[in-house]
DNA sequence: GATTGACCTTCCAGTCACTGGAGGCCCTAA
DNA sequence: TTAGGGCCTCCAGTGACTGGAAGGTCAATC
């Protein structure tokens, strides 16, 4: 099938395809004309990337749970690692939005939000807020 | 001050500040050697700088949030709308990773991660799952 | 004065995962 | 024959840096 077929069937726009195709992750024939042939082989891949994608999976982590699943004999435990290492690489995101949130309410939350010029937010940006300033802002 | 000296200070990268310098966030001036000089008022803009970045501001909102900084008459009503539309859009981040991990979790779960080969991980990743597939997948 | 080494400069390329666009070929239908 | 849509490649841009090469500057030491 062409590379349009295929877009619809995996869901992917064509241009991830493409780009897929450029970084090996899917290798499609080529007709005579030029145009890529996607076997139901190739689909699966592409629907399988849109799915490991979708659930926050990197490239490079589809491209290991791609071998495994085209491996017959991997062992679950490989796939349930990589899983419970994306479970944990989550959690610690949640954790991190969180404390943002916290800070970012208690900022607003002082704010009295009208026309005045007087801002809380403005003075902890601008460094003028508790002098704790070495316990905060730590980039990730 | 030279721009190490202001690294320091401002607990950001040498190379994050000649960064900004390229994208317009701060213009120190230069000695006669070339060195870029922060001024006192550089500093302060880069220490704004570090402390919005950290607390999750983009760039562009950087930007905006400095010109609010360095506006005596801004409302603060402005500066508090930025700061609730930061929150909301960390709300909305969180709960996309919640509903990852609650697919991740079930999927572990289901998944006894010894040797064997047979893992509903991988089949859940191609496909083979509940035919509920357009329910899901879908890349925000 | 020469050398060392830290610090500074610019410029280019790479990161991640695409996305947009230009310029052009191919195919089908009217 | 023409119109349109689909396909091709290649290049550049996104965001926010980061790494590295090649080279100039400065202060201290020999």
């Amino acid at each position: 099938m062409n590379i349009g077929t295929a877009s619809e069937q995996s869901r992917l726009p064509v241009k991830t395809i493409r780009y897929y195709e450029d970084i090996g992750l899917v290798r499609p024939l080529r007709s005579e004309n030029g145009y890529r042939d996607f076997s139901d082989t190739d689909l699966q891949r592409l629907k399988f990337l849109q799915r490991a994608r979708s659930l926050g999976f990197s490239i490079e982590e589809c491209r290991e749970l791609l071998s495994l699943y085209e491996d017959g004999n991997r062992a679950s435990a490989d796939v349930k690692a990589i899983t419970q290492s994306k479970i944990s690489e989550i959690d610690r995101k949640i954790d991190e939005l969180r404390s943002l949130r916290k800070v970012l309410t208690t900022l607003s939350d002082a704010c009295h939000g009208d026309s005045r010029p007087t801002c809380p937010i403005i003075d902890d940006l601008a460094g003028l807020g508790e002098p704790d300033r070495d316990m905060r802002g730590q980039t990730g």
